[in-house]
DNA sequence: ATGGTCGCTACGCGA
């Protein structure tokens, strides 16, 4: 089963993108984020043609998540963090041929010390009680998404910039998705790569895709349960070539049956 | 340090 995570960056401007990424990449299942959709407007019946179920949780401008399963069900769907009050949304778990799937749009926090960051680091503390709780009740769990961090050094093109200090790799946001890690999940791209400079997001500003200025921030984690069955892993730089891209590309990794 | 570019929406906000 493989299973990919993916920051669109508005489905209605990237719905031809995400169609032939499918076509391309074979997806089992995918987490969208930053759909930018009220549900009415989700395009289930376009993504169905491609043999996908969808579910989704959507908002107006900003946010909206989604997943998609091909020729699966996807059963006992949670929308939002269980008891943290929050309009924006950013969260969608559902159970896929038995693996528990959640997918987050991890708030971006801004800058360090900002109100959205003390929201971001509080945001971070909900989703690990939520994660130890369906630890327990499903050890077969992916945690996927656009975590708005970079694990380490390796996943910043220039850690003298991207340091403890800066937004999206300070210490209280690595440490917050160290603990999450430490409840039993592992960043499956680093089970199949070490290598430094792999990125999945690139500001469209300042050429940073041409440039290279990168930051590996999508990530998906796989629980203990199935750390055996993550036989490889990566990120599809591709679509970030097209015309009109996301700033995102997608990451996957692949579960063996 | 600032501003650069997108998307949404209609001007500034969020990223």
């Amino acid at each position: 089963m493989k299973i990919a995570s993916w920051n669109v960056n508005s489905l209605n401007v990237r719905l031809p993108h995400l169609e032939q990424w499918l076509r391309d990449a074979q997806p089992d299942v995918v987490g969208i984020q930053e759909t930018k959709l009220e549900d009415a407007r989700f395009p289930d019946t376009a993504l169905a043609a491609l043999g996908y179920r969808t579910v989704f949780a959507g908002q107006k401008t900003y946010n909206g998540v989604a997943l998609l399963a091909r020729d699966r069900a996807l059963d006992d769907v949670q929308i939002g963090i269980p008891g943290f009050e929050d309009e924006q949304k950013r969260v969608i778990a559902a159970t896929i041929d038995g693996v528990r799937v959640i997918n987050l749009y991890v708030v971006n926090g801004q800058d360090v010390g900002t109100d959205k960051y003390a929201y971001k680091l509080r945001w971070l503390a909900a989703v690990h009680d939520w994660v130890q709780r369906e630890l327990a009740a499903h050890p077969k769990l992916v945690v996927l998404g656009d975590f708005n961090i970079a694990p380490d050094d390796r996943d910043v093109h220039d850690p003298a910039v991207w340091n403890d200090g800066h937004i999206l790799t300070s210490t209280a946001e690595r440490d917050a998705l160290r603990g999450l890690l430490g409840l039993g999940l592992h960043d499956a791209f680093r089970l199949h790569h070490d290598d430094a400079g792999v990125f999945s997001w690139w500001d469209y500003r300042q050429a940073g895709f041409r440039r290279d200025l990168g930051l590996r921030i999508d990530l998906t984690l796989v629980s203990d349960a199935l750390r055996d069955q993550a036989v490889a892993s990566g990120i599809d730089r591709e679509p970030r070539t097209w015309e009109r891209p996301s700033d995102h590309a997608p990451a996957w990794v692949t579960l063996s049956d």
